[in-house]
DNA sequence: CAAGATTGAGGAGTCAATCTTA
DNA sequence: TAAGATTGACTCCTCAATCTTG
């Protein structure tokens, strides 16, 4: 309904109708969707999507992440990271690892119980995006959303 | 760089790595793209992207809308709809207006300063969306963009 | 009681300032 | 001095509680 009514409503901005269209249409889903995942995660495991991310990644990573570079990954700024895994170490999911040769840098890296609780973690998360993004999407819609996002993270 | 090392690492998710991608490149893409257009519209004229959205549709309003329905529109909750409007109130850009047949009600209105103001606001914004979105992607992309966003909302 | 708007409390995120180490 | 991490203060936003009116 109120999609309905936003992309009905042809405004007199200095955008055509239909650039606006896709402005206001890619806003307003997508923030649904992270609504939605975020959502679930947060009933299921408590644990805001920001969090999943950051643990995922560490996943991946067994060897760790200085806290600016994983800030890049999954662009967020430092001091949110900082706390994110804050969070994340109360709850044993991670640990704060020291450098060796660069005292200033703070190496994140997985624990093992974090590991242990990344399949069921790991099993909302992709059942959700599933649910609301993946199966509500052909094949070559999800490639073409591919290319149109790389095309604009190549700024 | 941030984009490449995400896309290329090919993570243990149950989504498959290209489904992933999608996922995760939508959500930067449009994380970077909201980011850009916010700081534009707050560095030219101090307004936050939800206050040019509800401001715009205001516009396109002249008759007013009540705070419920303003909320479905831009997907914005009752709650921060009032307080946006407190903001735009305090900066003289729009009046809140009684309901004569029912006095729960609470219409919001563009005033003549808004109306006024609505035209160099919209400059900004229209320029910043055409500077990182519309002229990153060709009119296909834009199309296909509309075709998928439809998908999502029809939930 | 239910619906519309507002207020209070709190989460998520940022930037600027600070602290430590290179 | 500058780089990496953290902390403080702030904005944006939501949910739950409250107030008013139907």
């Amino acid at each position: 309904m109120a999609t309905i009514d936003t992309n009905a409503c042809p405004t007199d901005s200095d955008l055509s109708p239909a650039d606006a269209e896709a402005w206001f249409g890619l806003l307003h889903a997508q923030g649904a969707l992270v609504r939605e995942v975020d959502a679930a995660l947060l009933a299921e495991h408590r644990l805001p999507l920001s969090a999943y991310e950051l643990l995922f990644r560490l996943g991946a990573n067994p060897e760790g992440l200085a806290v600016s570079e994983l800030g890049r990954v999954v662009m967020l700024s430092p001091s949110r990271v900082s706390r994110v895994v804050d969070d994340l170490v109360a709850l044993g999911l991670v640990e704060r690892r020291r450098c060796d040769t660069d005292a200033r840098i703070s190496y994140v890296g997985i624990t093992d119980k974090g590991r242990d609780a990344i399949p069921a973690i790991d099993a909302t998360f992709a059942a959700a995006v599933r649910r609301h993004f993946i199966d509500r999407l052909t094949r070559r819609d999800l490639d073409n959303l591919v290319k149109i996002t790389r095309k604009l993270a190549a700024s």
